[in-house]
DNA sequence: CGTGCACGTTGACTTGGATCAAAGGGGCTT
DNA sequence: AAGCCCCTTTGATCCAAGTCAACGTGCACG
């Protein structure tokens, strides 16, 4: 609620993207294409967008236009209630889409905020379906990153509608140091980008009771946590305490 | 568990499906489709596969080939922590689709089981992909229809976060008195296929507490239950309680 | 056309996480 | 460099839902 004070002169930016040249293309869109299929992709990811924290991506109920790569920077996406309750419905970093909710109704379902300065990659819906009619490559692609959505979704009811506390955050803490990896940095030290409620909302969990759990981790000598600052010591006891639900088995 | 009893003889029959002459594509995959085009999805709907109620269309961890449309019956979604912990994802009715999460990974990520006798129309995956490069509007709706399942899904998280118990049964039986309508079925009237048990694992409860909240809502004139037959009596009573997390707002 | 068994209901009790409250940090801004 | 505000931690208490237990009930099967 309080983002709205952050006021940025300029955040819409038309810089040529060029996925031919962005280092991110293994784990984004253009994963299994050929160079020169690549440079069809270059022009219509149109734009890009810089966002500063705090800042909307889009926000529910907006008409929807495009979808959006996250070329740096991090994200959550949101749903709200009419009585205000949130739910935060992911976490989106580097090479990850936005805007996959917004198909449905030509409109935004979801909000998407930036949680530190970031930049997108303004991919228009109509034109990447008019390449994916193209390029077999590039639908199968894409039809992969819904699907992935959806069985990522999976998980999260999976935790949502089983897990106890701890092991809700394991599972994320784990979840976040194998997606770091998957970019390059190091599987078990990070900033946190999201508040304890935020994590909370997606944990279905109060944040005092996220608060507890890292220090209980950090008790029982499985991170060291600092703040947002996180060290995981013990990835093997993370995973135990996994699939694990306690009292009698 | 104890589903495997039921043996069946037949359950793979090559009937041509002819979407043009179904009279669910105004729920289904045709929808929007010119007559032409609908024709040329009936090359692809291959052949219709009939369950026994508790047979599996398929298996986590199956190679992934074909969705399927539920040309008739009721199905579940779900899946199995190694622990045995089940999370039902979904309910399936006539027209919706099944097996989008396979596409991911292909190989299929969760449990599909009939609930009931029903049938499915077989759709190859790669001979649709091709059909929607080919057909616009076809692409596009398959789209919607993934785009449409991940909203359902974060409808999902966003019950199984924030929701009381009673919020989460209220959501669920309007959703069912909003699909049955949308099949020509009466809005205040049904019989639900699937066990307490089964619906409380989709609501991230226990099958007591379900139960639990069928008699509140009883007791409080909102429904009729008696057993899997359920009436509602007051459609705004329901929704009165959804988006009203009582105690202190 | 019983009768067995899976499914459903209800009650008594327990508990994990929510709620309420209060007291530290940390990093912006001015 | 001071101060403020947001974020985080921790403690005490409460309550919604889980657990355990026992009893109905109705359908499917022989």
């Amino acid at each position: 609620m309080p983002n709205r004070k952050i006021a940025t002169p300029i955040t819409l930016v038309d810089v040529k993207s060029a996925c031919s040249n962005c280092n991110l293309h293994e784990l984004c869109l253009p994963l299994g294409l050929s160079q020169a299929e690549i440079e069809k992709l270059d022009e219509l990811v149109s734009s890009r967008r810089r966002l500063r924290r705090g800042e909307h991506l889009y926000r529910a109920g907006e008409a929807f236009g495009a979808i959006y790569a996250v070329r740096s920077g991090f994200f959550k996406t949101d749903v709200l209630l009419e009585d205000g309750r949130e739910q935060v419905t992911g976490f989106q970093m580097t090479g990850e889409l936005l805007g996959l909710d917004g198909i449905s109704t030509e409109h935004h379902s979801c909000n998407a905020v930036a949680l530190e300065d970031s930049e997108v990659c303004t991919i228009p819906f109509l034109h990447l379906e008019g390449l994916s009619r193209e390029i077999q490559t590039l639908q199968h692609h894409f039809h992969k990153v819904m699907s992935r959505e959806i069985v990522r979704d999976h998980g999260v009811m999976m935790l949502l509608g089983t897990m106890r506390a701890e092991e809700r955050l394991a599972t994320f803490l784990l979840n976040l140091s194998q997606r770091f990896t998957a970019r390059g940095y190091s599987p078990d030290e990070f900033y946190l980008r999201m508040t304890r409620e935020e994590i909370g909302s997606y944990l279905g969990l109060k944040l005092e009771t996220v608060s507890r759990a890292f220090s209980r981790f950090q008790e029982e000598g499985l991170i060291a946590v600092q703040q947002k600052h996180v060290r995981i010591l013990s990835i093997t006891g993370l995973k135990r305490l996994m699939n694990h639900q306690q009292g009698r088995g």
